[in-house]
DNA sequence: ATTTATACGCACCAAATGGAGAGTGTAGGA
DNA sequence: TCCTACACTCTCCATTTGGTGCGTATAAAT
């Protein structure tokens, strides 16, 4: 059932360079900017923020859902540093702190915002594609048992 | 200089809740669709094939570019899980695989279209705050070591 | 006098992540 | 005859991530 012999289509393919479309100097920073960003709780942090307006540390944490404090406290500076939240303190006792989204940050949630719609949208069917390769694993399988 | 007197606007928001505005059974489903999406190597190879199309593994591992062969398999065999990719076995010798995104894949891929742009836009905006992070950390240990 | 509330910092530990390098199977080319 | 190409898989190892629990300062409430 083996079908060894070299489609010629394929075999036009087999030389191609991978296409380049744009600058690499860019592509770099992009990708170093995506891998700030793309980050779980970075992005559930701007989700909440985004909703919420302005939220104190632990409220905000509560928004979030379950996040350790230690995970809320490095991620947010880590916004801090890269100027998506501002952090205000008001030195009163007991303490309080005050998060909010810079114009950046805004910016960045309001460019999320269509993969929360999408995420929204569309999680009935990633269940079904789960299903669905679960589904030809075990056939699979079932194949190579019965080999 | 310490303000201990408590601010009333401040003392208000003391034992407000957190504000909720959507049901927490769908936040569920959407932060668990976020955390497995959210990640580096996936935003990057659904980039990689948004832009390009089809590509094969060692194509696609260029496309993305420092990526190891074994976290570009894994994130693969993760999104192929999802459904956001499909991944087509050529039975010829040296074996040729093609993986494309699937059309969920391919809205995904359009939904970040926002964040990748930002990203573009947004990259100096981001050093830019970062130095003057950098700046202020700077300014307030000075002050620390004066004290 | 004791407790509570707040926003952390720190130390310790377990688990996940991710990279490097070697191995695999086989057809066709040098 | 040996080498190369391709798409992996496997093992070993280092780094990173993330959780838990404890400590802290201090005013107000009990």
């Amino acid at each position: 059932m083996r079908k060894a012999s070299p489609d010629p289509q394929i075999e036009a393919r087999r030389r191609e360079p991978v296409p380049e479309t744009v600058d690499p100097a860019i592509e770099a920073l992009v990708h170093d900017v995506i891998g700030k960003v793309a980050d779980k709780w970075t992005m559930l942090i701007l989700e909440a923020l985004h909703d919420h307006g302005t939220l104190r540390f632990t409220q905000l944490g509560k928004a979030v859902g379950r996040i350790s404090q230690k995970m809320l406290t490095q991620t947010l500076r880590q916004m801090e540093k890269d100027g998506l939240v501002r952090r205000t303190v008001h030195p009163v006792i007991p303490p309080h702190v005050d998060y909010t989204l810079t114009p950046l940050g805004e910016s960045l949630g309001a460019a999320f915002c269509g993969v929360w719609i999408w995420a929204e949208t569309h999680h009935a069917e990633i269940q079904r594609a789960r299903a669905s390769f679960a589904e030809r694993e075990a056939a699979t399988s079932r194949l190579m048992a019965s080999d």
